[in-house]
DNA sequence: CTCGTGACTCCCG
DNA sequence: TCGGGAGCCACGA
């Protein structure tokens, strides 16, 4: 499955996280292979969420927080991500040791 | 080629 | 727990 760029590597990974599960920007562009471009991979979600049907509200922040601001997609990324059956604390969290993705289980 | 741009992450205080 | 500052990087114009 692995294309060339680091994009295409992004988004296929993005695919491949399942339903109820999440992962990080930074752990994401690890696996595409730049541990740093962890920003690149919000980027790309932006420039190619829609175009390519991502499932974008899966990839969150470090601190298992949602990144996007309230009333920019925040609540409705913790919408979609509850439905799934996520849970967030009172912090607005979720417990990554539970619901964070690996590629092992995927693969 | 150069520049601007982030849904990030780490480090300090 | 929270916020500010700096580093890092691929991509489009």
């Amino acid at each position: 499955m692995r294309r060339q760029g680091f994009t295409n590597q992004v988004i296929s990974i993005i695919h491949s996280i399942p339903p109820g599960r999440v992962s990080t920007y930074g752990m994401v562009a690890a696996m595409a292979g730049n541990s740093r471009a962890a920003r690149q991979v919000a980027r790309i979600l932006h420039s190619s969420s829609a175009r390519e049907d991502l499932p974008w509200h899966r990839v969150i922040n470090r601190q298992g927080r949602i990144s996007l601001p309230p009333f920019q997609g925040y609540e409705l990324q913790k919408s979609l991500l509850e439905a799934e059956g996520v849970v967030f604390d009172s912090g607005d969290r979720v417990e990554l040791a539970h619901v964070l993705w690996s590629p092992e289980s995927a693969e």
